[in-house]
DNA sequence: CCGATGATGACAGCCACTGACATCACATGT
DNA sequence: ACATGTGATGTCAGTGGCTGTCATCATCGG
């Protein structure tokens, strides 16, 4: 298949995370980073559409993951459910491999244009299960809702485990990241019965 | 103050709005855009940051509205009261000029850098929101998840506003905007409350 | 051993964006 | 009226992301 060395995308991926963590995203050229994995220039953007996607590879199978999770739900699941079981999943799939998923977070953290990039992918996500539901016969402003909340909820559950992770990493029974998306959207069910207004 | 005409900035955002829904986004020049408005490519840059921020011109003041309306609110309302009261200001604000604000979203719509950019703006509303409920006192796990929940919400609101708006534009009584955003907090409470796994 | 296929390299070019410097309009003080 | 300062604008050169095009090379099937 290839000319040289196998896994060419792999290798600018790897190459890339490396050097936006080391000298930050702006300051690092495409070409530097080709170069790094043996390539050229053209090549990388054979592989990926620009400079940031480079990040975010191999987020379809994340995307198929949440759509059959909801899916497959029971039927007697509410929406909420299905939604809390689909990210639960999302979140088992993070824990996998807590330490790269923090260096990429920091990496991502630390640049706009790739904060941007990432909103979008879970925005992708988001609107994907609401589909998921709407094919379960969840109707239309509860599937949007349940979507955007279970998303909402993740998000805090997120930030919380990737802050808090450090020391305590990987043991089981502490604060795992599935956990803590299940605690989150106990919390705002709380909050949201708070609600005084009807 | 200025060369010639006045209020540069203001000839370069409609021009840009202009020719953003005439050809697209992507086909348009920035060298255009600073034509069309009387000066120069390099002027654009001096008054946007770049291509994409002329669409989201007047951000800090939305921001300010935010954060204000959950800083004045009653300090008997709970998190997600404050955050509704807030969201609700916003969707009155978008009320003022439904014209503009659908021939605005219908660009960004169309364009996934745009969208990229709109999602960002709204990340940071929800730090706003939150922060400001921080200071008020609301902790912090619920603090997020208000402002995430709020804004997921209003998300599903001002989507079925903007595809429903174009027949009854403006009419009192029909189906406002704040009207929706408190519609869609309940109806989230509602789907929350359904939820089987505690 | 040869031709087909697919990935890569080599160029040329467009456009977003920036730094540096010159220039012009306008306000102000004298 | 005139000089002067201030801020916005124009001009120019340059970097880097990204694309189209064509040649080239590695590998596979015959």
């Amino acid at each position: 298949m290839g000319r040289w060395e196998p896994n060419a995308r792999g290798r600018l991926a790897e190459a890339a995370l490396k050097l936006y963590a080391e000298q930050g995203f702006e300051r690092t050229t495409v070409t530097e980073i080709a170069e790094a994995a043996g390539l050229t220039e053209r090549t990388f953007f054979r592989h990926f559409a620009d400079k940031r996607e480079v990040l975010f590879y191999g987020t379809e199978m994340t995307l198929d993951l949440l759509t059959r999770t909801i899916a497959e739900a029971p039927a007697s699941a509410s929406p909420m459910d299905a939604v809390g079981a689909a990210l639960e999943s999302f979140g088992a799939f993070f824990q996998e491999d807590p330490e790269r998923v923090r260096r990429r977070d920091a990496v991502v953290s630390a640049s706009t244009e790739l904060r941007e990039r990432e909103l979008v992918k879970l925005d992708a996500f988001t609107s994907a299960m609401a589909g998921a539901l709407r094919e379960r016969g969840t109707p239309e402003p509860a599937a949007g809702l349940a979507a955007e909340a279970g998303m909402a909820a993740f998000k805090v559950a997120y930030a919380h485990w990737v802050a808090a992770e450090p020391g305590t990493a990987g043991r089981a029974g502490e604060q795992e990241l599935p956990r803590l998306v299940r605690k989150a959207l106990t919390e705002l069910q709380e909050l949201l019965a708070d609600r005084a207004s009807v």
